[in-house]
RNA sequence: GCCGAAGUGGCGGAACAGGCAGACGCGCACGACUCAAAAUCGUGUUCCGUAAGGAGUGUGGGUUCGAUUCCCACCUUCGGCACCA
């Protein structure tokens, strides 16, 4: 029989219709495994599977196939995060329904995620606009609001006038808070919107003890919520009224001389004095004219204005000017401050700028005395308390505790924490959504629609119009209803859900995509859940991996889910870039698309250079020719293979020697620990460059005539199913050549034979002050003063030292001898 | 400004616990095969130097017999946040 080329075209989609054919990768409840639930970020349906999906999915994949090889009942689901913005984009472009875009994108990109050979159970698949999933989305809003979770209020939100809608306050980025979609800067509106309570979770979302994930997203979480430890103390102005403020240098109070209100406070009307009325209303005007047009840079000069009124400092009894400025925010801490200008910068800008005292109350040790008419710039640091009554004297290690301790006892605040974090605005003015399952009635107020009224349906016949207003208001009949309470005339709500609300539970929907009696089955869930291994992006970290924890959080506090955390492990991949290192855009012309790499080197070599090409969780940029080492690695492979076993090896004649036989065996065991140990840590590059010096190791054997013995058949066999995670196709196709049972992707993950791995003679670096001046060879159990005496014996050693007698020597068993002269 | 990550050949990158810097691949050079080219195979490839040898992991210092690895200061690049009291 002839030895058939390597033609990827060929074997690649015949093995995935057997595959699938047969099941291969269907992942049912085994209680006689264990299980692991590998889980990599679903797409969003915009038309093309892109290089990036493919390097996010197919080293991912590799890990869930390695996880099985060990042993593990695995479970690697694939679906769609179907509703949102890009799609009524579209349809407004190319007046095509949402829907029908949405549905054929999602045909085509099925497509496409077979041809990369992955071991997705399409059984467990689940696309987020299907009536039977939003089902569920609904379900969730409507639990969430029972338990006090969801709650609808009217305020200043963001609003992007590109999309047309507001927006969740991650989803605005950047110094001029543009739209995270379209990059439109967004505007502020004052309107009536559902939130989700986050913030109650925000200590606990802070925590991380039970999950393996990335600094760099735990760091990236913890500032977003920024918590900081501080004080609420209470002032009273002399119109009676109490003024809450918080602040973070509680030990600073004595050092107040004056207030500042967010132009907004609710108090500032009754503070203000008939005289500055005029004044007053002008600037909140103003303020409020600002954030309506577009916020201005940050570093803009302070402004502000004299309220006319007063407030008492609890501790010393000081009258206390009140100003209004739009430095302080409404939306964090009370939207009121003490100013405190010796020890903040801000205010001691606002204080110079308008002529206000300021009050030196702590000197930081080493510094020349603080003077508050002469400093030219405000002084944070901790220092010893001046100044400050009772508390003179005090410490600066001891002044926090001691001020709130002080503070408490008279009643005139406590210890408080703020957060940064907001309440999470999930209402869109948009059509392509889920709808909010709320109904407005005239004589019950909000209802919710009940659980077996569910799914509202969104329906199709609806005009798209970017007008601002829900497309769905404008429907001439969807939104009237009738109340679900007392039956009388009602209306929907018209507003659609954040698509984060959908993909915050989609890894629930995949353990029972089509069950009917809730959200999943409570039986797949026990065995399945929590996730083992999450792998996705990090543009993500303050956005869909906060909202999952938190709504993980929500439901298990309703009993629904349990645990802690959903998903144990998360693992981030870089980014693909162009051949010019930019960010691939249709309009830059970078764009490196998959299905071409297929049609040119087949699925296993686009998925093997995405694992080498550079760190996995770095990414980098494409290069064309990069890609065609890999190619020739696979083509040498499949040479090797095919002129060596199978049918043709009646042909070889062995004529190894033993110590060809024995480096063999060691470096393919080797090998193996090296790539399980990779496989573990998802160091894709280092499994792929092990894999290729093994074959050039395997090369030389053969030269050496050790095709046809037994270590060359073990070779084989380990080096196929060490590869079989990365390449599925290729060692398929050739271990159903070298005679053995399918499938290779049913097989245990081989183990290592220590002794065959083990090093009989080592080389041992031989360095004087440091430096390498000798090698020598030596058996691996040679002893420490065997080794030292052999060094010293070294011709090259001898002479550099040149009689004179070594001043230390030190041996690093099986490593090097340094002798230090 | 604050927080975080990263700086290693011409390029992507490797070095698992402080012990041979540059594995593996790309590119390049030379050779074999070929009428020739491509493909394929082989050899070489950190820099300086003909060589002996020397230098070398962003820069400067430190600890150590020994530092890409640990410590301090700085520079550069990237990412996030930014009047958050």
């Amino acid at each position: 029989m002839p030895i058939p080329n390597y033609i990827p075209a060929e074997i690649e989609p015949k093995w995935q219709a057997k595959w699938e054919a047969d099941g291969l990768y269907h992942a049912d409840i085994d209680t006689s495994r264990p299980k692991y639930y590998a889980l990599t970020m679903l797409p969003y349906p915009s038309g093309d599977l892109h290089i990036g999906h493919w390097y996010a999915m197919t080293p991912s994949d590799a890990r869930a196939r390695f996880m099985r090889m060990r042993g593990f009942n695995v479970m690697f689901p694939m679906g769609f995060d179907a509703f949102g913005l890009p799609a009524e984009n579209a349809a407004i472009k190319h007046n095509i329904h949402p829907k029908k875009w949405t549905y054929a994108n999602i045909d085509r990109m099925r497509k496409q995620l077979r041809s990369m050979g992955a071991m997705f159970d399409w059984r467990r698949e689940a696309v987020s606009a299907d009536p039977e999933y939003y089902r569920w989305t609904q379900w969730f809003f409507v639990k969430l609001y029972e338990a006090g979770l969801a709650y609808r209020k009217m305020s200043p939100v963001d609003w992007c006038p590109h999309c047309n809608t507001t927006l969740a306050r991650e989803q605005v980025w950047g110094e001029d808070r543009h739209c995270e979609r379209c990059g439109t800067p967004v505007i502020k509106k004052d309107l009536e919107q559902w939130f989700f309570k986050i913030t109650r979770y925000a200590d606990e979302l802070l925590s991380y003890d039970t999950i393996d994930w990335p600094e760099r997203v735990r760091t990236l979480q913890t500032n977003w919520i920024g918590r900081s430890e501080g004080a609420s103390v209470f002032f009273k102005t002399e119109a009676g009224d109490t003024l809450e403020v918080f602040t973070t240098r509680p030990d600073t109070l004595w050092g107040a001389t004056f207030m500042v209100l967010a132009p907004e406070h609710p108090l500032v009307d009754r503070i203000t004095t008939p005289e500055q009325k005029q004044q007053v209303e002008e600037y909140k005007f103003q303020a409020a004219r600002q954030s309506d047009i577009q916020r201005e840079a940050a570093d803009k000069e302070k402004t502000g204005v004299f309220t006319g009124g007063y407030a008492i400092n609890p501790v010393n009894g000081a009258r206390i000017p009140i100003w209004i400025a739009d430095y302080v925010l409404m939306t964090y801490g009370t939207g009121a401050i003490m100013a405190v200008p010796a020890h903040d910068e801000r205010d001691f800008a606002f204080a110079r700028k308008y002529g206000l005292p300021v009050v030196v109350v702590v000197q930081p040790e080493g510094m020349p005395p603080l003077d508050g008419a002469t400093m030219a710039e405000a002084v944070p640091a901790a220092g010893t308390m001046v100044n400050s009554g009772p508390l003179t004297g005090t410490p600066g290690s001891e002044a926090f505790e001691r001020i709130i301790a002080y503070l408490e006892a008279k009643g005139t605040g406590h210890r408080t924490v703020n957060y940064r974090l907001r309440d999470w605005l999930i209402s869109r003015q948009r059509y392509w959504g889920a709808p909010i399952p709320m109904v407005y009635c005239r004589d019950c107020g909000v209802v919710p629609v009940p659980e077996d009224q569910l799914p509202v349906l969104l329906p199709d016949d609806v005009e798209w119009l970017p007008t601002g207003e829900s497309p769905l208001k404008l429907h001439p009949t969807w939104r009237f209803t009738t109340c679900p309470k007392c039956g009388g005339p009602a209306e929907r709500e018209t507003d659609t859900m954040d698509t984060f609300m959908c993909s915050s539970w989609y890894h629930l929907r995949y353990l029972s995509p089509r069950y009917d009696k809730g959200p999943f089955d409570p039986k797949e869930y026990s065995y399945w859940m929590p996730v083992d291994l999450y792998t996705g992006g990090i543009e993500h970290a303050t956005m869909h991996l906060i909202y999952t924890r938190f709504f993980h959080k929500a439901l298990r506090d309703m009993g629904i889910t349990e645990g802690p955390e959903p998903m144990v492990m998360l693992r981030n991949q870089g980014m693909v870039l162009g051949e010019d290192s930019e960010k691939m855009s249709k309009s830059r012309g970078n764009v490196i698309a998959p299905d071409d790499l297929v049609r040119a080197y087949g699925a296993d070599t686009v998925r093997a250079y995405l694992m080498f090409f550079a760190r996995w969780d770095q990414g980098g940029p494409w290069n064309s020719s990069g890609i065609e080492g890999t190619a020739r690695w696979l083509r040498r492979v499949w040479t090797m293979i095919s002129e060596t076993t199978g049918p043709e090896a009646g042909a070889q004649k062995p004529a190894a020697d033993e110590q060809t036989i024995r480096i063999l065996r060691r470096k393919v065991h080797q090998t193996l620990k090296a790539l399980t140990r990779d496989f573990e840590t998802l160091e894709f590059n280092t499994i792929i460059s092990g894999l290729m010096e093994l074959y050039n190791e395997m090369s030389k054997a053969r030269q050496a005539g050790a095709a046809g013995t037994p270590a060359w058949d073990e070779a084989i066999d380990i080096y196929l199913r060490m590869l079989a995670p990365v390449a599925p196709h290729v060692s398929e196709e050739l271990w159903q050549y070298t005679g053995k049972p399918y499938s290779i992707h049913t097989q245990p993950w081989p183990s290592v034979d220590e002794e065959a791995a083990a090093q009989e003679q080592i080389t041992l670096v031989v360095q004087v002050n440091g430096k390498v001046r000798d090698r020598i060879s030596l058996p691996a159990d040679v002893s420490q003063e065997g080794a030292k005496s052999a060094a010293l014996e070294s011709e090259a050693v001898k002479k550099l030292l040149d009689g004179r007698p070594a001043r230390q020597v030190i041996v690093v068993p099986g490593k090097l001898v340094n002798v230090v002269v």
